[in-house]
DNA sequence: AGCACGCCGACT
DNA sequence: GTCGGCGTGCTC
């Protein structure tokens, strides 16, 4: 018998991981857990089970297998029951061995084995390959990566769909329901459904189970359990309606995914705002369902609204899963496994349906790919974009990449021929998309954020019966307020950030924290009567509007004024009949949302982006008024977007006004290049938190030094800057400071990065300040 | 992260 | 006398 039969190798000699988006040249090389390991081979009788546990510590823990093996022999992928310290857990099976580092006495026995067949091989596959680039807990990101109902370790089996289906009538048999009236009825109702209904169903309509099974007993009604493949729901079916004619590009760009749907095959959708990439999106989906895969689409979180999902509902008769917030935890376990099963053919989900297991996967799709919500950015710190990519190669499917101002790493990727640079130019409406027409704050009196010439605009579409978007990145009424009389602030006590002023209800709040105070009719440092609020946030320039408009409508949406999200919807559909009417909001306007009658956009400060200390700053904040841009004149009229700013100069505004995107994210690449940044070189990020700053800036001093010495010797292409205040260093009262490691080579940054978290989960120093390792940073606030 | 144990301050 | 503060130590 060999000692060892599954290899999870400690975490230095681990194998690298490659990075997310790097090309398929030298793919074949991976030995990682996904390629051909003995993982599948069960083992009936290890001495030792390595099991993952839902704790922080990047370890496994060893315990001794029951008896009796499950049926199927001890696998990886098994769900356990164990004791750890004085508590229960549920853990997963990751590794079978015949030895341990312990002494047997140690070793504590597992309680129960939770499944009679392990957990999917794909997902597994998955959370190990996340776990080491992101430097997790193994346990944690397994954890993370499984429904609730699975982690407090419900059964898996047995949760499979049940129809039950009337059979063909025999008079017969229905005279032996004379005396059962009820089961007469459930007959009947269950012959108005041809395709029978799921036990949920028939339950609610206050019929039993036990009535269902004494049909089954008399022959009348049949108990059929699902999955169903999509083949069985019949190749020449399975749109419920037509596909949309498509233009040149788009199939071009379809028929360049469809030319190879058995390969690894990174493709980049770059398409306008309204050049149709939903619509392409939708027949490749097609290709791949009726070749019976599945397809996984990821959308970002403001994107998975009722009309998107709607959409691909109304065009497909296969059922299409949804993941989103709104579920409970048992429609999650029942989409989960339909997926996993391979019941479900379409899978659209946010961030973290990444880690959906698909039994048949086809494609993956990531769309508007350069949006941020896709990166997590607490605890397990994963890029789904990223992991689509990886994930995708390891399947050896084709994945899409879909924006219409993709980030600079996608770019850079289609640029150097990692994937395949598929443009979509044509925008359905006759219209060109809007320029940006910039306009000068300078100098000019301003009312709610805005300048005459943007209000004589907004007067001039109003009176043309047409709507106006007004776009502020600020909630509240105003971002402070000030004292005119000594200049005093409205500070946050527990951050170095100001207090945002609010109307409704009156206060102050502290966005970074949760403090609120009330408004002061003095100031507190002076007593001086004369406090101004400082600038303009939505509720202020919604005031304004509503004093200068008096006949019009005014919509806020912020997230203040959206908390119901009926209300928002509410709001929509009232936005979509086209009455002339204003709205005022934040990004949550500016992304996804269809609004037919808009052709003005007025955006009331660009300036946030220009020179922020974030080196992503610039490319987000051209994404975000190319977005917003993107909202004005998708009907019949051509849309005219106004700009304001304090730079009318700025190069790089000005780039991206008469020039677009595209133009400006050349220019932004060549920068990142000369400065050595991403994506030109990988940067993973060490944040400390303490409320003693002391504590955290020894604590960085002693890691910065230890990984130089160390660098020095095993990887020296690493370079350790740090560690240095964090943006905005007080939060919470807590102290942030951060230590930045960069390198052009992966493998050696995911070396110092293994080294790192070592050390730091050894230094008795650390436990007493919050730290957490960010790979691939999106931000370094 | 939990969750224990342990050793010092203001309360019934 | 003891309830409870959070320092520190451990989890196979």
């Amino acid at each position: 018998m060999s000692s060892v039969l599954v290899v999870n190798q400690p975490v230095a000699a681990a194998p690298i991981p490659e990075a997310p988006g790097a090309t398929t040249a030298g793919y074949s090389s991976r030995v990682d857990a996904g390629g051909k390991l003995p993982d599948s081979i069960p083992h009936h009788s290890p001495r030792i089970l390595r099991v993952a546990l839902p704790t922080p510590l990047r370890r496994l823990f060893d315990y001794r297998p029951l008896r009796e093996p499950p049926a199927c022999g001890w696998q990886p992928g098994l769900r356990v029951r164990v004791p750890f310290g004085r508590r229960q857990m549920v853990g997963v099976v990751v590794e079978c061995i015949d030895s341990s580092d312990l002494p047997p006495d140690r070793l504590k026995p597992v309680e129960a084995c939770l499944d009679a067949t392990p957990l999917p091989e794909d997902w597994l596959w998955l959370c190990r390959f996340t776990a080491r680039y992101y430097q997790h807990s193994l346990g944690d990101t397994l954890h993370q990566a499984l429904p609730v109902l699975l982690r407090q370790g419900r059964p898996l089996a047995g949760r499979m769909r049940e129809r039950w289906q009337a059979l063909p009538p025999s008079a017969e048999a229905e005279a032996r329901l004379a005396r059962a009236p009820r089961q007469a009825e459930l007959l009947a109702m269950l012959r108005q459904h041809h395709h029978g209904l799921p036990t949920q169903a028939v339950l609610a309509q206050s019929f039993s189970r036990e009535q269902l099974l004494a049909l089954v007993d008399k022959g009348l009604v049949e108990r059929l359990l699902d999955p169903l493949t999509a083949a069985e729901t019949g190749a020449g079916r399975l749109l419920a309606e037509p596909a949309l004619p498509l233009n040149r590009e788009q199939a071009q760009a379809l028929a360049t995914v469809h030319e190879r749907l058995e390969a690894f095959h990174p493709c980049l959708l770059h398409g306008v705002t309204g050049s149709g990439k939903t619509e392409v999106y939708l027949q490749l989906i097609e290709a791949v369902v009726a070749r019976d895969r599945q397809a996984l689409l990821l959308v970002p979180e403001i994107g998975l609204t009722p009309q998107t999902l709607a959409r691909f509902r109304q065009r497909f008769r296969v059922p299409v899963v949804a993941l989103h917030s709104g579920l409970t935890d048992h429609e999650r376990l029942d989409a989960w496994e339909a997926a996993a099963s391979g019941r479900a053919p379409i899978i659209i989900g946010t961030r973290s349906a990444i880690f959906t297991p698909l039994a048949r996967p086809g494609v993956i799709i990531v769309d508007e790919e350069h949006d941020g919500s896709f990166k997590q950015q607490e605890g397990l710190r994963y890029h789904a974009r990223d992991l689509a990519v990886t994930r995708a190669k390891h399947h050896a499917i084709p994945l899409l990449l879909g924006s219409a101002t993709p980030s600079l790493e996608s770019l850079y990727h289609a640029e150097r021929g990692n994937y395949r640079h598929l443009r979509l130019t044509r925008r359905a409406s006759r219209h060109a998309p809007a320029r940006l027409e910039l306009i000068d704050l300078r100098g000019r009196p301003r009312q709610g954020g805005l300048i005459p010439p943007a209000i004589e605009a907004i007067r001039e579409t109003l009176a043309a019966g047409h709507q106006v978007l007004i776009f502020i990145n600020r909630r509240g009424f105003a971002p402070t307020l000030a004292c005119h009389a000594c200049g005093w602030l409205a500070d946050c006590d527990h951050c170095d950030a100001r207090m945002t002023l609010h109307r409704q209800p009156p206060m102050l709040a502290c966005h970074h924290c949760d403090k609120r105070r009330p408004v002061p009719d003095a100031c507190p440092s002076c007593g001086s009567a004369d406090l101004r609020p400082l600038g303009s946030g939505t509720e202020r320039t919604e005031e304004t509007l509503a004093a200068l408009f008096p006949k019009v409508p005014v919509h806020r949406i912020d997230r203040d004024s959206t908390r119901r999200r009926d209300a928002f919807e509410h709001m929509l559909g009232q936005v979509r009949r086209g009455e002339p009417c204003l709205l005022v909001g934040t990004q949550m306007l500016a992304k996804g949302h269809h609004l037919p009658h808009v052709t003005l956009v007025v955006v009331v400060n660009a300036d946030g982006g220009l020179y922020a200390s974030d080196f992503r700053a610039l490319e987000h904040s051209a994404q975000l008024l190319i977005q917003v841009a993107g909202r004005a004149g998708r009907a019949s009229h051509p849309g005219r977007v106004l700009v304001q700013t304090l730079h009318t100069d700025d190069p790089h505004l000005r780039m991206l006004a008469q020039q677009g995107y595209d133009t400006l994210a050349e220019q932004l690449l060549a920068e990142r290049r000369a400065a050595a940044l991403p994506p030109y070189r990988f940067l993973a990020l060490l944040r400390l938190e303490s409320p003693k700053e002391e504590a955290a800036s020894a604590l960085g001093g002693e890691a910065a030094a230890m990984l130089r010495h160390w660098v020095a010797a095993h990887a020296p292409d690493v370079s350790c800057l740090g560690p240095v205040p964090a943006p905005m260093e007080r939060r919470q009262n807590r102290y942030h400071l951060q230590l930045m490691l960069s390198s052009a080579r992966r493998s050696q940054l995911h070396a110092a990065c293994a080294q790192l978290t070592a050390w730091l989960e050894a230094s008795p120093e650390a436990r007493r300040v919050r730290w957490s390792l960010d790979v691939d940073p999106q931000t370094l606030a």
